[in-house]
DNA sequence: GCGACAG
DNA sequence: ATCTTGTCGC
């Protein structure tokens, strides 16, 4: 038992006994839910980064999203989430760790995004439910997984420009690719979580670089989640 | 048994 | 992830 089920932020995995046998399980099955097609808004109107931080020496969770406008790149909100941390970090169950949160932040959108972009894996995981696909399918949104390193699978470095990618492959299954977004950087692991295809998920964070490692969603949430002393409040441009 | 192991 | 300054390289 990893997780004390008295414990708040649970209700979002519903039949789960809180022990890592039970996760794995009920990974399993969500994964059988997983959509790789592209079933997503076009043209996309807007794109949300999600991103956890921690303070107060973990104790707390800290999850941020940011709201942007698809074709701009303009930032139209951003929110920060926290909760009391209840679970530990377990290789292979990071979404029972920070997927309440992450939800938290999503309720606090005056609108839910067109697609989500997740700090994390997707499909590119031991049962094939990281993160992102794991928020994909509990929201029902369209989400892909973009991380800053490899969990799980095989791949060849990419070419040196901005877009060049190799596939990942595990267990003989194409599961996503190393992309390299920026020159002179490690290569970005991406991968679909739902309802977005493999070759789409890739294309999309390169459409949404803008000269940084991580793509804008991502980055701007990375820099909100990690943040000392990020307030709470909401932000509207004007 | 040994090594790997998102954040 | 987080604890933490400067430093090497492009």
């Amino acid at each position: 038992m990893v997780a004390p089920s008295s414990t708040h932020g649970f209700e979002a995995f519903p039949g789960w006994d809180g022990s890592v046998a039970g996760a794995r399980t009920l990974q399993a099955q969500l994964a059988a839910q997983v959509v790789l097609e592209d079933v997503f808004p076009r043209p996309l109107r807007t794109v949300a980064g999600f991103d956890v931080g921690f303070e107060d020496q973990g104790d707390i969770t800290r999850a941020a999203v940011v709201l942007l406008d698809a074709e701009s790149l303009q930032t139209l909100e951003s929110h920060v989430a926290r909760l009391p941390t209840a679970m530990p970090y377990v290789p292979g169950l990071l979404s029972f760790r920070e997927l309440p949160a992450l939800l938290l932040a999503l309720e606090m959108l005056s609108q839910p995004p067109d697609l989500a972009m997740v700090d994390g894996q997707g499909i590119a995981h031991p049962r094939r439910l990281g993160i992102a696909a794991h928020f994909g399918v509990a929201t029902g949104l369209p989400s892909l997984g973009v991380a800053k390193s490899v969990l799980v699978g095989d791949f060849d470095a990419p070419g040196p420009a901005r877009g060049d990618r190799s596939p990942i492959t595990h267990r003989g299954e194409l599961v996503g690719f190393a992309l390299r977004s920026k020159l002179r950087c490690n290569p970005l692991i991406v991968s679909p979580g739902h309802r977005v295809s493999l070759t789409t998920a890739a294309e999309l964070v390169v459409r949404f670089l803008a000269g940084y490692r991580l793509p804008e969603p991502t980055r701007l949430a990375d820099r909100l989640a990690s943040r000392r002393e990020a307030g709470r409040s909401s932000t509207l441009p004007r």
